[in-house]
DNA sequence: TTCATTTGCTTTAACGTTAAAGCAAATTTA
DNA sequence: TAAATTTGCTTTAACGTTAAAGCAAATGAA
């Protein structure tokens, strides 16, 4: 392969040093306008581009941000990733990519291999709590922010940088929008109790009826691992319990699309005979005939929100902690019906 | 930040040399059992993981390919770069992840960012016809392969190694099922003519009537550039034409879910009033509902494939130029409805 | 005119790793 | 027993870049 130029190159051709290169390149103060000029010239005409290994080797510093996220496949990700790239690029730094496939251990070697690459700071959206892998990054001072989830550690928690959703406000609201449709009997497809926003969000979608002095039926609860399939067979299990429920709450809406799959299967209609209400707003959830009603979470802004911080944490400028909590807001289409269930009927696009 | 140790660190704890160390490290048949135990001992107690911007600098490796994609957010990608994610994790490789957001001058940009961070290869999944970056890196012999466009212009198309679908068959192929359905007046959602994937399923699409002895209304060929927003548009006005189209092949299933909503607002439905077909397959259209018949591409094997090439080039096992074209596969679903038009009527769900 | 400062470079050294070369001691061969 | 080889290390140097220190020449101040 033909070798790039380096500065020694430039140097040769100037008749300079390579120091005296470095500082034309760098707009040093104490190099003169016709040097600088001259060398300029050369680099430009031998295509010279700095080779940012030497350079991170040199500085500590690569320009390049690690992000750690279970799969690229999950259709959550593709907005949140697209947060973290633009306000990367636009700060000049670029990302490497590692998925963990969901395999918890994964995530203990992603880190080895990108501290080894030498990445700037890592940003994780798939932490589980009390992730093993965290402690020893806290220790260093080694700069990360968690995304999406964050981690339920007593012993890290007000460590930790964060930028996550209000879940047990979105698990409320979603409940919430049930219960005023006249719901009293709600399942929960629940992701996976091993992540805080499975966790949370069951926490609000309970207070919502505790607050009404109900409680959910641990019957309709059912753990389906953020799985469409699991989502799937959990609800034709859910339609065929002696009293099923009228409407489900998936606590994200890919499950959602997999209940929605099983309720259509079992010859019902969505709003007409069951309720479906999803979380994170994916692309899908909008296609008419779909009309998901879901949670939404900003995962453009998280992920824009998370690169800033860690930036400014591995720029130094770092401060206290940053935990940022954003609000969820209820996107109301048509897989609920839109009229009171108490005042007659629930009327909804046919759907499906 | 807390310094991770080094090579010398563990050197001085062993009272060795640091070579000793890297020997020991990489199992060296010139050091022996004693001190290479004590000094994998020293090593892993000092939780040591070898600096690879060192070892890059050195050896001229990085482990590590460069992706460059037009954006994570367009739903065909996913499959794809999870196809190269898990082969290139598989084979030991890390990806550096480069959207160009549809802007070809970022191409070259990131070509000199992906080479100076010190990337074994490229794949590039974005390029466009005769792409100005691509003759430097040919000239230079830096390994790079393109994924599922590939150049067209005459200077390299011999040299250029690739993995795409067969574009041609494939626009014959959607073209010849809706022919055989009875549609004789088919409009053409057409991507961006700057990328081989149009011109070619477009040339296809022409063949499977020419073919026939027919030939396409050019009135029914709009280029909507892979916009949802533009196929929308197109679309109303191919319905507000005095002779509309009976069926419409959008150039990617993206597109289709455009041309869809719009035949859905302007009050028809498919495919009882207008058959519709994509091309892609992505995870949209296997949704109850949209049902969309379209051309499949096996994505992910594309990607891994494309991974097994890159590599291949970058450990020096080259060879000829690779240049794989794949067979493409229709999946029937819904949206062209099942009855031969011909026949009688066309029968399809209810969907929209 | 003399000393102090600034300018414009060069030399040195370092970042962490690892081939290559070197070299004494141990072992094998003749 | 002497020469040749092997073993087990060390020293050196390099990858490309760049701070830091050095230093002669030019410029400024007193």
């Amino acid at each position: 392969m033909k070798k790039k130029a380096t500065i020694k190159d430039i140097a040769l051709l100037a008749g300079v040093s390579a120091t005296a290169v470095s500082m034309a390149l760098k707009d040093h103060s104490r190099i003169s306008r016709t040097t600088k000029e001259r060398i300029v010239g050369i680099a430009k005409k031998l295509d010279y581009w700095p080779n940012s290994v030497a350079r991170s080797l040199k500085s500590k510093r690569s320009g390049t941000l690690g992000i750690v996220i279970t799969s690229i496949m999950n259709p959550f990700y593709p907005e949140l990733a697209k947060g973290i790239e633009d306000k990367a690029m636009e700060r000049g730094y670029s990302i490497i990519l590692c998925s963990t496939n969901y395999d918890a251990r994964r995530q203990r070697y992603f880190v080895n291999i990108l501290r080894s690459k030498g990445v700037d700071g890592i940003i994780f959206s798939s932490a589980e709590v009390d992730d093993p892998h965290i402690l020893p990054l806290v220790d260093d001072g080694f700069p990360f922010v968690l995304v999406n989830r964050r981690t339920r550690s007593k012993l890290l928690e007000k460590k930790v940088d964060y930028v996550v959703l209000d879940n047990v406000a979105g698990g409320y609201m979603a409940m919430d929008h049930l219960y005023r449709l006249g719901h009293r009997r709600v399942a929960l497809v629940v992701g996976s109790l091993a992540t805080s926003t499975a966790v949370e969000r069951t926490e609000g979608a309970q207070k919502a009826l505790h607050d009404r002095g109900l409680a959910i039926d641990p019957q309709l609860v059912i753990e389906c691992n953020f799985s469409w399939k699991k989502a799937y067979q959990a609800t034709l299990d859910l339609l065929s319990l002696p009293s099923p429920p009228t409407a489900i709450f998936a606590q994200n809406d890919y499950m959602a699309l997999g209940v929605r799959e099983a309720i259509l299967d079992s010859g019902r209609l969505i709003p007409r005979d069951i309720a479906l209400i999803g979380f994170d707003d994916i692309a899908a959830s909008a296609i008419r005939g779909v009309d998901l009603t879901t949670i939404n979470q900003k995962k453009y802004e998280m992920g824009a929100l998370a690169v800033d911080i860690l930036i400014q944490k591995i720029e130094g400028k770092g401060g206290p902690v940053k935990q940022i909590v954003l609000p969820p807001e209820i996107i109301i289409r048509g897989s609920c019906g839109w009229r009171l269930r108490d005042a007659g009927q629930t009327v909804g696009p046919e759907s499906g």
